[in-house]
DNA sequence: TCTCAATTGATACTTTGTGTCAAGACGGTC
DNA sequence: GACCGTCTTGACACAAAGTATCAATTGAGA
């Protein structure tokens, strides 16, 4: 996975500097989610801008998304190919993606009477996974 | 417009103080969405703590809702009646409320294959609105 | 190896929001 | 109208999260 990221980053960004390597690599470590902030303070080695900017670079190189937790706070983690959206456990915190969402699809009906052209949206849905209670319903 | 908000506070909250009164009064005069931050520096007679609790109560009685907006800022505006979301124009930044959206089915018929119990969601839409060049498509 | 532009790290700063606490205001009761 | 207990306020400090700046350093191509 560390490899796959450092091509797409290769292929998007400029230099492949150490400090850049010591984020991706921290990045790829991660299980789940995690906040810019924790990852700054996980790297002591590496400023806290540096990797700030790195965040918003891999974001960019599509190789991390952004997720909204239901309490406001955004974290990152390692992106899925192509469009998709997040099923965020609010008891556990896990994360999941799906995608075949027709979400603009039905917001494009939905907006035919208010001479809206959708662009593009953002869907968080939350709820509880499996080992939390959910899916028993 | 005014008076309606003071009624649904009255119903819901404790003391409709003088403070209060005016952080209603500025809320109900806003055209569109705002920041707390703003409302804030635009009431320097009201002290931004208050501005903060007054906002965060008003958003708990429902008389305003949370808008993420594209850079992931937060603002606030006048809540339209039950579930609802916002088409959000990335040109001017007018805000739209829709609703009618069936999103929470869609995802519970995604999220079967993955035993998660859909509990929620937020959605915003992001596009152009009839005066910045939508809806001709 | 050299050179130059890109990148870094440190730091200060901004923005946005919360916690604390003494002082004051509110509203119910008498 | 006065009193009293509780709620609310405002000022301030603090915290979290992110950005701007800039001299020093580094990477990568020539």
């Amino acid at each position: 996975m560390p490899s796959l990221i450092a091509a797409r980053l290769a292929a998007r960004l400029g230099r492949l500097t150490a400090s850049r390597r010591v984020v991706v690599a921290a990045v790829a470590r991660q299980r789940g989610h995690f906040t810019a902030e924790a990852l700054a303070a996980g790297l002591p080695i590496v400023g806290r801008a540096t990797v700030y900017r790195t965040l918003k670079l891999l974001t960019e190189a599509g190789v991390l998304c952004r997720v909204l937790m239901e309490d406001g706070s955004l974290h990152y983690r390692l992106s899925g190919p192509g469009h998709h959206h997040h099923l965020v456990c609010v008891a556990c915190g896990t994360i999941q993606d799906f995608s075949g969402c027709d979400v603009n699809g039905m917001v494009a009906q939905l907006a035919k009477g208010k001479a809206f052209t959708v662009e593009g949206h953002w869907l968080e849905v939350y709820g509880r996974c499996g080992g939390c209670g959910g899916g028993a319903s």
